[in-house]
DNA sequence: CTTGACCTTAGAGTTAGCTCCATACTTTAT
DNA sequence: ATAAAGTATGGAGCTAACTCTAAGGTCAAG
């Protein structure tokens, strides 16, 4: 079991933002001491694995928290309901993907057009390329 | 050329918001008209496009604007300075990827192990394995 | 047995990214 | 020609996601 400042140290976030995530229902550390130090576990040092990654990519902490609660409430719908709320949710992920494809293609393309030179960029072919091509990124 | 309220129409976001970005150098209309309305024109509204698709998949604005500020000051850097800046923003954008990626994987899994049925969920094997399989989501 | 690092809570403050408001001017429709 | 709709500016207000402060309790080291 870990305290709250190890959990902090080792994913570099701060403990206050630990204690944020919890009173917003994204994570709730494994136990209390007895004298109320919060205690981490294995599982919780995951979910906050889960939970940095998807905030990296541009989920909110309210959508994190809905992605997280799929396991919550499992009395409450059918097995029907879990599994068509969870493939919105790859929905959602996979057309995240699908645009950072589009950039990445963009900006390979820039990339790759570039002589790399060391002589000034006012004729660079990257900068060319955003100026005069509308279409750096396209859907 | 468009007014300010066209192309928030066609974008599906506000002037407000639109001011907002040229405000704070995103975008800059590509001219007035003589009565001092904004006029928006077709490369203006790519730069949009890519704007809101880059931050839809978790830029920040002040990202956004590095993004688009490659072709300025291009006489202040050399092509291997544009170039490398590009790169950079390159690996930014595939390593998103690969975090949404892995996401994906982790609920495509889930989806994929459900019956999907009209039972109660409190059996289903998405719920399951999200309770027990600490690696729903892993590197 | 005290010093210093760590933890607690409650609540205030901050930053990004809008969003709204007041007031005034312009354009469009009737 | 006038009302309604659109736009401009400056500034206030708002929500999300922290971040910091105050006032105090805990614990290991010396």
């Amino acid at each position: 079991m870990y305290k709250i400042g190890d959990i902090a140290k080792q994913l570099g976030i701060s403990a206050d933002t630990l204690r944020y995530y919890e009173q917003h229902n994204l994570l709730q550390p494994a136990g209390r001491s007895v004298s109320g130090y919060r205690l981490y576990d294995e599982h919780n040092l995951q979910e906050m694995h889960f939970i940095l990654q998807a905030k990296q990519v541009g989920f909110t902490l309210a959508e994190i928290a809905q992605l997280l609660s799929i396991r919550v409430d499992s009395s409450q719908y059918s097995c029907g309901d879990v599994k068509s709320y969870t493939s919105e949710k790859l929905q959602q992920v996979e057309s995240k993907i699908a645009e950072l494809t589009s950039i990445q293609k963009g900006l390979q393309r820039l990339v790759n057009s570039c002589c790399g030179g060391s002589e000034k960029a006012e004729h660079c072919s990257i900068l060319s390329s955003l100026e005069n091509d509308k279409n750096v990124v396209t859907r």
